[in-house]
DNA sequence: AACTTGACGATTGTCGACAATTGACAGTTT
DNA sequence: AAACTGTCAATTGTCGACAATCGTCAAGTT
């Protein structure tokens, strides 16, 4: 074992890539927002070879859209789309629930258990990006448990696009300490190895942030 | 309404990436086989640029595995990754043949008698992978029912991945006739809008396909 | 006035070249 | 002989430039 450890020696493009996520899942670029190479690549102080492959990578994760001959723009969501997403995530995570438990280990279980207390030390947080992240950091791990990577592939796929689609809106837990005390179902029911108490905790759970998100969505294009 | 139609003007990144897409999944190019840039770039008469956003957007489909400084390789598909894949495919069609049971039209479930019927026209076909096309494009239908086109893409990029994997196997049915039957139990199920009867049709029809792919690819392994 | 045409600016599509890094091989030292 | 070091070919990372195309807007025509 070497006394040293690795340097980082990341490429423009991931560097590029995160940066543009970052600012849009932070709404610092909004939905429809163009994204010319130039202007980007004079942004980063890059050419626009990686920026272009970097939108390329982020037009794969649904944060932009890219027309020929168009460029690239933000995504922009709307209410179908966001019932769309949570809808796969109900399919996805449910089985990921079933498979969880078969499978989950101990530790799957106890670093499940470590992140809901997570949920509520930040429930008083004001800042609601960190609370989302945490949320969504509980289920990744449900994923985890699944034991299946793929599962877990696809389940940061869709998190991307809600957490782009939920900063949005820009609210979205009205009460954040009643959010953390939703997931207990979900822990109790997995502690137990139920597998139908999960399914249909789960089940509720996220059925209830998508009609939360959908009914925000649809009020604001009612209201644009 | 014109009397033309459109003439096509495809880019080279979208001619490149079908191409090397057919490759693989045609087997033509063997998982682990790189793919340098220069040399792609010689056979499509391009420059490297147009190659190099090709082979991205191959890599977020999952065909090709990327490492900084070593280039793009084709990917590589063990056991346990097609296990994961037909796992997360159960999850992800058990959920759209739930929703198709409330949202099918019946132009939706037309297309699908049809498909069906495809599927035994095309059984004494010698190639399998007219038979692996015709059978993916049945239960894509099954999520174009679904009403949810979110699904649609999720089960678009598993399908690539399996066709992929699939292929690399170079046989999969041994009797396509009844590979075609067993797809009368889905049918019937959605035609009476069973939700139940669906789901147990799918996930037995999948977990077939499923242990038949993981069997063919633990031997392949073991002989290996 | 409405429509068509033409030109212009902005932006993307593609290219060829150079710099940087990697992996392998040979040469050298102990 | 083994290990280390230096060199070189191969390949990727990035760049700047040119050509092609699109949207816009003004000018011209009916």
């Amino acid at each position: 074992m070497s006394v040293f450890s690795e340097v980082s020696t990341t490429d423009l493009v991931t560097q590029i890539a995160r940066q543009i996520t970052a600012a849009i899942v932070t709404g610092q670029l909004k939905p429809g927002a163009r994204l010319t190479e130039l202007q980007l690549s004079r942004d980063f102080g890059t050419s626009r070879a990686p920026v272009r492959e970097a939108a390329r990578l982020l037009e794969s994760q649904g944060l932009v859209t890219f027309s020929p001959r168009r460029g690239f723009s933000v995504r922009t969501f709307g209410a179908t789309e966001m019932r769309d997403i949570y809808e796969l995530r109900i399919g996805l995570e449910l089985h990921a629930g079933y498979l969880a438990v078969e499978r989950a280990t101990e530790a799957d279980i106890a670093a499940l258990e470590k992140q809901l207390g997570r949920l509520y030390e930040t429930a008083d947080q004001t800042s609601i990006e960190t609370q989302i992240f945490e949320d969504f950091a509980f289920h990744r791990m449900l994923c985890v448990a699944s034991g299946n990577a793929r599962m877990i592939k696809a389940y940061d796929e869709l998190a991307m696009e809600m957490r782009a689609g939920i900063t949005l809106i820009g609210k979205l837990y009205d009460d954040p300490q009643r959010m953390a005390e939703t997931h207990e179902p979900i822990m109790d029911a997995l502690k137990k190895r139920d597998a139908e108490e999960l399914r249909e905790a789960l089940r509720y759970h996220i059925a209830v942030a998508r009609d939360a998100v959908v009914a925000l969505f649809e009020d604001s294009e009612k209201g644009a």
